[in-house]
DNA sequence: TATTGTTATACTCTATAACTATA
DNA sequence: TATAGTTATAGAGTATAACAATA
């Protein structure tokens, strides 16, 4: 069964990060914003699953916390451009080099060959939460 | 990002399952009850990665359905132990037959190779979360 | 009128702390 | 005293509905 097994490993994930500084989903947010480079609010919140009113909240706490600025669009006044901050890009480099302190150690339960199937399915699991 | 990667999937399979009767933490318990056979609500909790106080509630939803039952222990007055009904059965079978009515349609935009990755997936994931 | 984003509000999921009953 | 489970309470995370500003 997929989605009991992934609901169970997002619950071990969350709760290996309780006392991190950053949530799971501001740390997507701010994946997703690196990839995409500066992009509207809805955009993100379409990019992260989420419906708008979630992500104005995203963004607020990371705007708090000096992590992405907003933006004006250049010729919509309506749309607020998001774009991470070098505190935000600080931030990501460092949660990348500890994030796998933790999923590196879990790893070594692995095989070989299963921790190869996981660094390809990133991309597949990515085309499934496509709409 | 594999982290984010599985957040952005459960939240698409969360969205997609907004208007089932059962919530996908719910499933989750009824389906690792009937693999395990009847245990006590605190390993219970363990399988699912939840508090107790958690399950508390979970269990409680679901026995007001009539989907488990709380028996007696044998000799431990303390522990309750959770078993599966015949209801959380049938209804465990029938989410299973409609589950993958939308993940197959899903799997329709991966190809072949990536389908068969997916399906070696689960275990692995699996071992992931264990603690 | 339609669209973008925010505010207001509520519900679900989860946790920790305190409590009860039993070991 | 220690353990299993529940109750009380609180904090994320999410949604829908209503609103404001702009197109």
């Amino acid at each position: 069964m997929l989605r009991p097994s992934l609901l169970r490993l997002t619950r071990t994930i969350r709760n290996q990060r309780a006392d991190m500084s950053i949530t799971l989903g501001q740390l997507s947010a701010l994946g997703s914003l690196e990839k995409s480079g500066p992009i509207s609010a809805g955009e993100l919140a379409s990019c992260e699953r989420v419906q708008p009113p979630s992500m104005t909240k995203v963004i607020a706490s990371l705007e708090q916390r000096g992590l992405v600025r907003r933006e004006a669009h250049p010729t919509d006044k309506r749309q607020v451009i998001i774009a991470l901050t070098d505190s935000g890009r600080t931030l990501l480099d460092s949660e990348r080099r500890s994030r796998d302190a933790w999923l590196l150690q879990r790893f070594s339960s692995l095989t070989a060959a299963e921790r190869m199937l996981l660094l390809e399915l990133v991309p597949v699991l990515d085309k499934l939460a496509e709409l």
